[in-house]
DNA sequence: TGATTTTTGAGCAACGTTGTCTTTTTGGTT
DNA sequence: AACCAAAAAGACAACGTTGCTCAAAAATCA
């Protein structure tokens, strides 16, 4: 490979101010920044990072670790947040996957701490609580989707009871007044949060609570998480009459599509629908359109980020809004 | 940061026996190694990866170039397969996601080049034929899930006429004889070999063409893709009287579900649905849930990783075959 | 003209590691 | 005890870059 000596070779001047063109030095006369651009182009010379950092004694690198426990389609986002913040500010996103057997969190850390990085992102993929390494505290970090237990971590993560709040509100606005909410397993706290958001906007309008049925319609079996949702509508539709349905997820969405069809049901005009996470081209592809809170991925990859770039280390732990993103089944 | 020296001086040996025992250099008594190892601990020492590539004059790191184009769910499993080698051959996967307008090609190949990547996978999110720059012949190249008009780059991609013929064949072995085909839009690479695999398979067999209808359903309207996979279904359900459908993609056999079941047609006794790619959660949601030709994602992640790190030179164009996930649905 | 300041260029050391070569230590054999 | 070979440890330079210091050249001023 071409180095700074070579360059500075091919254009008859000292190696160092080859340096000082790279580096944006100005104390350059233009005649020979001239002539060192032109050999750069000419060998087609490119810094060597590793070099760099070696000397600069910085890395520029922000580790990403993603618990990939789930595969959610539309998690990438977080990893997309973060990416193009390191872009815009010239900075290196490393990023690692965890898989539970081949790539454990601890290897991860020590491959980032190898790598000198100035900070991680731990990620996770669905909003939980997470346990991690006390190596971690050497190193600013920040959580992104998950939060610990302890307080030595910042984090960000969705806002679900505000999300809870906004659907239900915005149902109760349209005029639905008897929502059933088929929730997702109470003991994800997304679910729990949701659900006290449901309430508030009930109470807040000050709506009779008995016109709000809420219900966890995923259950555990054998270790996995298998969902009763068509069966678990029929049952509400026919018991408690709602005039509205709020999924906790898209897919859940999808199969009460069916449920309703079968029962002659049109949605929209019959009944309403609403959901959470615009799962990429489900709520697109139903008919009609699914109306379903976005989850804050990208904004949370982004925000992660610049928390690290701040060089803050105040252990905030911060809550972002979805995004309503309204379409035909309200 | 601690370093080799630091460890040296804490461990009362020169620094280069530190350096040994780092590297496994067998050349160290034991009882050296042991008191160097224990500082090793005490102190935390990693070593500076930066540092080794410097001296070393080796990167270690293979360049993952990733056209985001499209934001479909399991193509995430190209940089799986690819970043699980990485780790088990303990190289560094840089994974770079390239946006129309942030971060473009050219500026990921130089980002790339200045880490000094030992080589270059670059992965399309969708089976397509793509324009690379000059230059990335200076460097080992692979392609992953795309092609190139001229033939400097090797590359992998999934098989697709196979993969046509194979669901084809399976369908037909199950004594389905009349299958309707609803394919992607034939300008697509996927569309091409799979209609012609599905024709051989019934070539094959001897069966008679005039039971295989073919047609695409995706059109092109201001410059987006819109399905109109409902009313087709319906007029073909008509007009042709399939005992099978086969689906472009999984998302539109769902929206075939729906068409079916405003029939009051069953999925798998009325009428038999395949379909491509394995699209994540959906073709297990569906009831009966969804056989699907599985897109081959991983396995061209580890194919392109396994291409770079044999250090080949040979242009072939590889192909890997889908697997055939059988379901309820057929 | 000479002295002083400013601009520009260059030399050298250093970053943390590894490769090469040399020196010291060890252990065994005469 | 003397010698030798092998093993182990150490000294030093080098990787490609940047920070620091200083020298040379150019520009400014008296």
């Amino acid at each position: 490979m071409v180095t700074i000596k070579d360059v500075a070779k091919h254009a008859g001047v000292a190696f160092k101010t080859v340096a000082r063109v790279v580096n944006n030095d100005p104390t350059v006369k233009p005649e020979n920044r001239e002539k060192v651009v032109r050999s750069i182009e000419a060998l087609g010379y490119r810094p060597n990072r590793a070099a760099q950092m070696t000397r600069r004694k910085k890395s520029g690198v922000i580790g990403f670790i993603a618990d990939e426990l789930l595969r959610i389609p539309y998690t990438f986002d977080l990893i997309r947040g973060a990416q193009e913040m390191a872009w815009k500010h010239n900075r290196e996103l490393m990023v690692l996957n965890i898989n539970e057997h081949k790539y454990s969190l601890e290897a991860a850390v020590d491959h980032l701490f190898q790598h000198r990085v100035e900070g991680i992102i731990y990620a996770s993929m669905y909003h939980r609580q997470v346990d991690l390494p006390d190596s971690l505290t050497q190193i600013p970090t920040v959580l992104a989707n998950c939060y610990t237990s302890c307080e030595r971590f910042a984090s960000v993560v969705p806002d679900e009871e505000l999300a809870g709040e906004q659907i239900v509100g915005a149902m109760l606005d349209k005029g639905y007044r008897r929502i059933a909410f088929l929730n997702l397993d109470e003991r994800i706290i997304a679910a729990q949060g949701r659900k006290a958001g449901a309430i508030r906007a009930y109470e807040k309008r000050g709506e009779s609570l008995q016109n709000l049925h809420i219900e966890s319609v995923i259950a555990e079996q054998d270790g996995k998480l298998v969902s009763r949702a068509r069966y678990a509508a029929c049952e509400v539709i026919k018991q408690f009459k709602p005039d509205a349905i709020l999924c906790g997820q898209d897919p859940m969405a999808m199969e009460i599509y069916f449920v309703l069809q079968s029962l002659g049901l049109k949605v929209g005009d019959d009944i309403g629908i609403g959901s959470f996470d615009n799962w990429d081209l489900i709520p697109e592809l139903l008919q009609p359109s699914l109306t379903t809170m976005a989850l804050p991925h990208y904004e949370m990859g982004r925000w992660a980020f610049n928390y690290l770039l701040d060089e803050r280390t105040d252990v905030v732990a911060s809550k972002l809004p979805f995004r309503l993103i309204s379409r035909g089944s309200l």
